[in-house]
DNA sequence: AAAGATTGATATATCAATCTTC
DNA sequence: GAAGATTGATATATCAATCTTT
């Protein structure tokens, strides 16, 4: 019944989550390389041209501040990415991506891509993950709204 | 465009869940109530009729074994739940759902529910979910099939 | 040897408190 | 005093190794 698989639209929306985050971090142990989390950062950074704001950065990954400070301490000790202070208002700091950085993200990538095309979108048609997007979208415009 | 959506769903999926499950864990820590693993677990557990072995509760709630073993741990050392070896083989245990714990339960579930419904049920049609549920069930039904 | 579950050592995440600059 | 970011103390999560029973 339709009314039954809406009821179960948020059980499963967590379950699928978990399942396909965990199957994706045992691939990538598995190639030996770093965590989901590593990944989005670096991505982050880079489609923003390399560098953002500490805040801005934390809030484009769904970090704490907290958090963040402390997956940048990891990746600024293998020297992945450098903290810059910002020259106009000093009391904020800047990540900014190496070319360290830029080049795990590219190793990474294929193994996280491949992952996501087997697992996720290998079993959905296009309408269907275009569908799940836009819905994803609008619950999405709710939260972020009162911000 | 479609194709774009089609794309964007899964990296969605990915913001959507930290957002959500963010927001939801704050309501709880607001109200002075446990995590939503804790919920997670003593739902399945009552659903199940009150007893599961470990790795069976760990695999509903997909937690690995050793994570699942904490949890419980925590539980058991507020009363929340029992440990009991199985007669009939001997290396298994149960996990067992007290009064206490179904009680906690009963008191996570309307902070719960209700932060379900504002931030996920109220932004989103009936047939929007039911299409994202059967569409996930799809996705799990791939997962689950080679365990 | 393999299944079921737990443990020790370690990594990561979280909260409240702190420091600096606005 | 509030924004931006970090830190110390603590809780939780993770991995490999272990123990017991099959």
């Amino acid at each position: 019944m339709d009314n039954d698989d809406a009821k179960a639209a948020w059980p499963l929306l967590l379950t699928a989550h978990a399942v396909l985050v965990q199957d994706i971090e045992r691939r990538l142990a598995a190639a030996r390389l770093p965590a989901l989390s590593w990944y989005e950062v670096l991505s982050a950074l880079e489609d923003a041209g390399g560098r953002l704001r500490m805040h801005e950065l934390a809030d484009r990954v769904v970090l704490t501040r907290s958090n963040l400070t402390r997956l940048i301490d990891r990746l600024a000790a293998l020297g992945h990415v450098t903290r810059e202070k910002d020259a106009d208002d000093r009391r904020g700091a800047y990540a900014v991506l190496n070319d360290s950085g830029a080049q795990l993200r590219a190793r990474i990538a294929p193994v996280y891509l491949q992952a996501v095309a087997e697992l996720f979108e290998d079993r959905t048609g296009p309408a269907e993950r275009a569908a799940m997007a836009r819905t994803l979208r609008t619950v999405l415009s709710g939260s972020r709204e009162r911000d």
